[in-house]
DNA sequence: AAGCGCATGTAAAAGGTTACATGATTAC
DNA sequence: GTAATCATGTAACCTTTTACATGCGCTT
């Protein structure tokens, strides 16, 4: 039975589909992009990558080096795409974090321009069924509320609002211009 | 020494801080706003209540009730104000979630104006802090980077340029109004 | 000569979820 | 009569963090 760990693991796995990279250069890498994705630990790297090695998702190229530790330098393989695309083609919840609908979209390359198309909408239908949420319970305090409600209603419709206005507008592009993305 | 739970223990607290209520109450509550605080489940919730009862942090009112089980009512005592104000008043370090920033946002009572402000200020100049980051991988990504890349450079883009919109309008608001605030 | 960056890893603990257990009341 | 809501709680598990351990090379 293959090892546990599920975000991370699909995360780095992620990433190894870009290009290869040592367990060193995903927690630089995360950690240049800790707002957007996280900053795993290392405690947390090491292991889902000797998880992967032993459940034949990654390979590994050691490569040693005198009077310093080796540079293991992972590369994904071909279960491990499949694995990564099962783990992609599933729909996003409706819990989905940004983060993970970030790293979604990170990950582009590997979706055809209709299922991305699919996904971002159903992100959208997500976020509007909470915008209209959101807008009943702002009704629903309208005057004697305090003032901390206000502000953290406030805060979460304008991040709602931005979301639904940059959804509209990048799937609007892809809809309108189908030749970008197959231009190589 | 105190039992440990720290984010859902000040959550908790911040919401008993409001009005006393059952677990049960506390956990309908963040269900009705997972998306803006998360929603922690029963197994979570039971056992912190029941740390901050031994901490001497909330106080319990048992109402039995003939043939269901006793409806638990708990209040937040001074003790309990007091760590709480504590956990208000550290300020939110580079990492922090807009969950986390919510929670600050929704106890808003608790801070003086000033506070509350500086609180506000703090988090824009680290938003803005990520958003140069960001404009800065997107000058570098430029030309013949992939699709992925460019959309979740420009979907953190957005929503850091929002969260900025909403800061300044707000602090303004703030500054201006000064009476609002003060107003019952 | 001190400290940081590179580079790997382990052990223990924290924090939380999932699933279960119980049982009355209300709604369809 | 079946399901959902009210209302509490426990136990086992999972993921990730924290802190430690090691040691070279480069910079200040």
């Amino acid at each position: 039975m293959p090892a546990s760990n599920t975000r991370l693991r699909y995360i780095i796995l992620g990433l190894l589909a870009q290009q290869p990279m040592s367990g060193y250069d995903v927690r630089r890498f995360l950690k240049s992009l800790s707002w957007l994705i996280g900053n795993p630990s290392a405690g947390g790297i090491y292991p889902a990558l000797r998880g992967l090695l032993q459940d034949g998702l990654v390979t590994v190229d050691v490569k040693l080096r005198e009077d310093r530790p080796p540079r293991k330098v992972y590369s994904i393989t071909e279960a491990g795409r499949d694995e990564l695309q099962r783990w992609i083609d599933q729909p996003v919840g409706l819990g989905t974090s940004m983060k993970a609908f970030m790293m979604r979209l990170m990950l582009a390359r590997h979706y055809s321009r209709a299922g991305l198309i699919a996904h971002m909408r159903q992100r959208q239908s997500e976020v509007a069924g909470h915008r209209l949420a959101l807008r009943q319970i702002s009704a629903t305090l309208d005057e004697g509320a305090d003032m901390g409600q206000r502000l953290a209603l406030g805060y979460a419709l304008s991040a709602a609002q931005a979301e639904l206005a940059w959804l509209d507008s990048e799937l609007g592009r892809l809809s309108q211009e189908p030749s970008l993305a197959e231009v190589d």
